[in-house]
DNA sequence: ATCTGGTTTGACTGAATGGTTAAACCATAC
DNA sequence: GTATGGTTTAACCATTCAGTCAAACCAGAT
């Protein structure tokens, strides 16, 4: 009836400080790599416990002592990742740099960190879609890095916009359809490469990238003069 | 050793014709579009092929009578669904009405297409992530569309944005460039609506689509200007 | 009425999967 | 050394799942 009480509630106190250290902490870092390895390649329906536990070298049973189970394991890979993809717009977003440079910056920063990881868009796509509810949980992940609060960033970009539009130096235009239209061609591409690459015949995907990441800012800003 | 023969080779050779129909067909539809709900709502790992049968009002082993295994039904419904998505942009941008007016259908058809079916994106770009390997098997699907071949429209309109970008009608831009924004633009958002939404606070989706759905082309073809 | 052959089903199976447990392990504290 | 308590493991378990099979079904042909 009761819960499942096997283990301190919450997850492990902290063992005498001297106790864990590099072993410890390091085995859960790994269940971490691996388990974040596992999912972005076979997604988190498709992974197994066992494939996980393999490539992070430890018994399969190790990974219920550090996460309760695979839900809870998937849900921690989750929003480290999502944190991760949306961190960069947010940072770049809310620097004080003028808006032209920011944009710019944003491009190249989304292109670059996804060209190192280039699954990282269609396994988050597929979380979004397919456990909608885990995003409830990213609240504190999005406020963490030191961004000042996404509500913030956008009404600071809306009254840049408005104020600029006002001045004819631009297009009109909201902060919630234009970020959404940066982050789309930007993300996008990556999440759906294969099938890009096979339709539209783009044989060298690394000079495809390379144009774009070269263009499309230029594209941008000339989609929002006036 | 051999494969395991049960079946009529190919599968299922047309009986009689007054035998089949209705019934027959429309059996083999039923699980198509059972398969095609259930793999869009819980992903292809995490389908199960009851849920199937049941959303089909059949049998489980129906399921394997008329498809041979879950792999092959979901082989299926990914070719089906892919194709839908892409069958939008090819069958707009072929068309031989003014480039202006391409753009705005084609984000019209698609904001309209995407809003009866707004999973269909995720689920595909999933399949694409983590099972690439079935792109191989749709280059039929992307020919049936009357659509004159991929690579031709990709051809021709990069004619097009030569010869006006030399006119010093339009900025210069690679089709294969182009259309991936364009795309980008109009899919990508439904595929990360849930995340859009919490993040960026967007309360209401239905005018948030209104209002992209009238504002994108502009922000588009301003894009394009010299 | 009976036969025929495709279709549909209930019952079953073997393998895989997420999760559990009790014992072994091992660094530190005494 | 020995006791302590967190960590790690091998073995195990209950369940679920894709896939199979033989029997039942049922329309049309004879």
């Amino acid at each position: 009836m009761a819960k499942p009480v096997r283990r301190p509630s919450t997850r492990r106190a902290p063992p005498p400080p001297a106790a864990r250290r590099e072993d410890d902490a390091d085995t859960e870092r790994r269940i971490r790599d691996a388990a974040r390895r596992v999912f972005i390649r076979r997604g988190t329906a498709g992974a197994r416990m066992q494939e996980i536990a393999a490539e992070a070298n430890v018994n399969q049973a190790l990974l219920h002592y550090y996460f309760r189970s695979k839900d809870a394991l998937a849900l921690a890979v989750f929003r480290e990742a999502a944190g991760h993809l949306f961190s960069v717009l947010l940072r770049v977003l809310a620097s004080d740099r003028p808006l032209e440079e920011r944009i710019t910056q944003c491009v190249h920063h989304y292109i670059d960190t996804l060209r190192e990881h280039p699954y990282l868009p269609g396994y988050v796509l597929a979380e979004i879609t397919f456990h909608p509810e885990r995003i409830e949980s990213i609240a504190e992940v999005m406020r963490s890095p030191q961004a000042p609060e996404v509500k913030s960033i956008l009404a600071q970009l809306d009254r840049d916009f408005a104020r600029r539009a006002r001045a004819g130096e631009m297009r009109p235009i909201r902060a919630e359809q234009f970020i959404v239209s940066l982050a789309s061609m930007c993300v996008f591409p990556f999440a759906a490469r294969p099938m890009l690459q096979h339709v539209l015949g783009i044989d060298d995907w690394d000079r495809y990238l390379d144009a774009r990441r070269r263009e499309l800012p230029g594209f941008i800003l000339n989609a929002l003069r006036p």
